[in-house]
DNA sequence: GTATGTGAAGACCTTCACAGCG
DNA sequence: CGCTGTGAAGGTCTTCACATAC
């Protein structure tokens, strides 16, 4: 899992200073999202109110901060502009990507349609099926294409990410096909663990997994 | 996050000794599911194989399924049949489950309407929604019912988890409310990070913290 | 006084490597 | 001989506690 090392240690990205623990970088969307939940007039923030709103513990916040060699100011806080560039900056959130969705059916037009898509930078620019009967059908706005054409319209559009919401059954090769497009980033919502080469990274998220782990604790 | 301690040591679960790592019991659906690939014509399965299925290491399946006191056998490996009861039992996946989806916008429409669903126990017995156009309408097989409903009908059904789908604004207080109608399993699907009271679990599946955290990545 | 930034301690998780058993 | 089960080693992550700075 996780791949990152930095090749040229001087050199990777402006003002981050060597690599961020996985831990931390889960973490920051959720940081970046709950300083949208502070009343607008607040300018600065504590890392203990930061904690609350996120869920986590103070000197958790105050460390994930540090690594972004984000300086709050003692006796006072973060102040909630700046981090919000900050913690946009890290998270790569200052430029725009092209997302493919791949799978017409519920859950790929369910999100499609997902509104809170746009706000962070990420636009929907094709979805994918291979029925036949769907391609062309209009989902969230956009005309549903031919798998076939996946390749070239990746290409085309310049798409850096991609949603796998199709069956299980047809998740790795997707996956195959995306990767050998050029996609390196990946979002599976298949039941299906997919396997990649080096370099590309998938996330997984999956319903039944979910579920299954809420099960596990209830039965105790 | 995570609580855990089962209160009497002896007495928790029939079979399982001791508490089962967190780490451990998130894989172990996968565990469940790559069995579901393996031909059926085979009996039994060696932790390298099980492994390379989940896309984990070999060391680690045997260390996570030696948490459930199932015995495989060496120089064999373990027997397909039995460890998939073994993961069945240790998951509480031995009965059926009711959940409730609260939200019938697009995801809460998608969800109910995912097969997968079924398959494991899980089955849809409601879905809520607060806007009164949307009442009524069919999704999934059922009929959306008022939020104000929700108590009542939770008790009536035996509702043991919660899923919310509804917009972020709403989502602290359906969890409050899930919560004190008895539901102590909730799968968040909504952007928001939501704080329940001691013994009710929380997952939260978000899409734009997922996407963000690709984004970093590829950002390097 | 107040809140950050961080070394150190401790909990947790993964991986190795091999003893032990079929 | 092959593969499991597991002590021990090595990481990673979290939390504490306090020196440090405003």
């Amino acid at each position: 899992m996780a791949l990152f090392r930095a090749p040229r240690p001087g050199l990777s990205s402006p003002s981050v200073k060597g690599d961020i623990p996985a831990a931390t970088v889960s973490r920051l969307p959720v940081y970046l999202r709950s300083l949208g939940d502070l009343p607008p007039s607040q300018d600065t923030c504590s890392s203990e109110q930061l904690a609350s709103i996120a869920g986590v513990n103070s000197a958790q916040v105050r460390k994930d901060l540090s690594h972004l060699g984000s300086y709050g100011t003692r006796g006072v806080g973060y102040h909630v502009a700046d981090l919000r560039e900050q913690l946009r900056h890290a998270l790569g959130l200052t430029r725009g990507y092209a997302v493919a969705i791949i799978g017409a059916g519920n859950l790929g037009s369910a999100l499609s349609n997902y509104a809170g898509f746009g706000s962070w930078g990420f636009g929907v620019a094709a979805i994918f099926d291979n029925d036949p009967a769907r391609v062309g059908e209009l989902v969230g706005g956009l005309a549903v294409e031919p798998l076939s054409h996946l390749e070239e319209i990746v290409a085309e559009r310049g798409i850096t990410i991609g949603i796998i919401a199709t069956p299980a059954g047809a998740a790795q090769e997707v996956a195959d096909r995306l990767t050998k497009a050029g996609v390196r980033s990946i979002l599976n919502f298949a039941p299906a663990v997919i396997h990649v080469t080096d370099g590309v990274e998938v996330r997984r998220v999956d319903l039944s997994t979910e579920l299954q782990i809420l099960t596990f604790h209830q039965q105790r």
